[in-house]
DNA sequence: CTTGACCTTGGTGTCAACTCCAGGGTTTAT
DNA sequence: ATAAACCCTGGAGTTGACACCAAGGTCAAG
């Protein structure tokens, strides 16, 4: 058993971060001493560890949550877990795509400035920017 | 001359985000009524959809700000609105990267999962999530 | 037995880009 | 003349994932 501190260093998050996810609902101290002490157990570490992974993998803590209920969920199947995935992968797919359509705006403006030591009246950027150059991107947001 | 509800209407934004715009030292009406209503040109007008289609490109307001500023200086030079768009690209290209690490993390997890109607009770795709996978993506944001 | 390192709760602040509201004044159309 | 539609200011709320704080209790080492 572990105090927070302890848990806090081992993993590399601050102990506010894990009384954050408590409030969350996405981990509990295995204890608490008399005084109050949060004491977590090896099943913490783990479950922190999850966390941790999904969030590299570019899940929210509310879709963390999600996949821990499916996991206490006794009715749930492997299927379930794998649809949540896919949607994600899905879903970062299309930012992506919509980043790249950026990018690739981006990439034209810079071409078109060609001649770098122009003064900046009649900047082609700006001006680009001034005139439609709407087409694509819709705006994502998770 | 306009008032803020047609340019809104006319623009696609709301007549709140002009206002905040306004705030944020983005755009300035031309002139103001007796009873302080707001009032635009065409100038504002194009001011607008300069920083619409500067977002659409992947610019937050404060560097729609800077370009704006660079705009206003006569000591810049085309050149210092270039290097802006340069660095934001460098940025989306590198976010971007991250976000296909990830996708391609989840694919990996899709794939391990090959029978889907396993049940839950040691989903390799938990599993996986609860063991490192770490190696790679260190979190990019604006 | 005291010092310093740790822990507690409860609350506020941060970033971005807005949105929504209340409580009022103004303009326009009928 | 009056209702509907518009505008104003000022401020609060939203989302996500925390960080930071104050005021206080607890614990280990010396």
């Amino acid at each position: 058993m572990y105090t927070i501190g302890k848990v806090a260093k081992q993993l590399g998050v601050s102990a506010d971060t894990l009384r954050y996810y408590e409030k969350e609902g996405l981990i509990t101290p295995a204890a608490k001493t008399a005084a109050g002490y949060r004491l977590y157990n090896d099943n913490a570490l783990q479950r922190i560890r999850f966390i941790k992974h999904a969030q590299q993998c570019g899940f929210t803590l509310s879709n963390i949550n999600d996949l821990l209920k499916l996991k206490r969920e006794n009715s749930a199947c492997c299927n379930d877990v794998r649809s949540v995935v896919i949607e994600k992968k899905l879903y970062l797919e299309h930012k992506i795509k919509a980043l790249q359509l950026m990018s690739q705006a981006l990439g034209e403006l810079i071409t078109i400035c060609d001649d770098e030591t122009r003064p900046l009246v009649e900047c082609p950027i700006l001006v680009a920017l001034e005139s439609s150059l709407d087409r694509h991107s819709k705006g994502v947001r998770p």
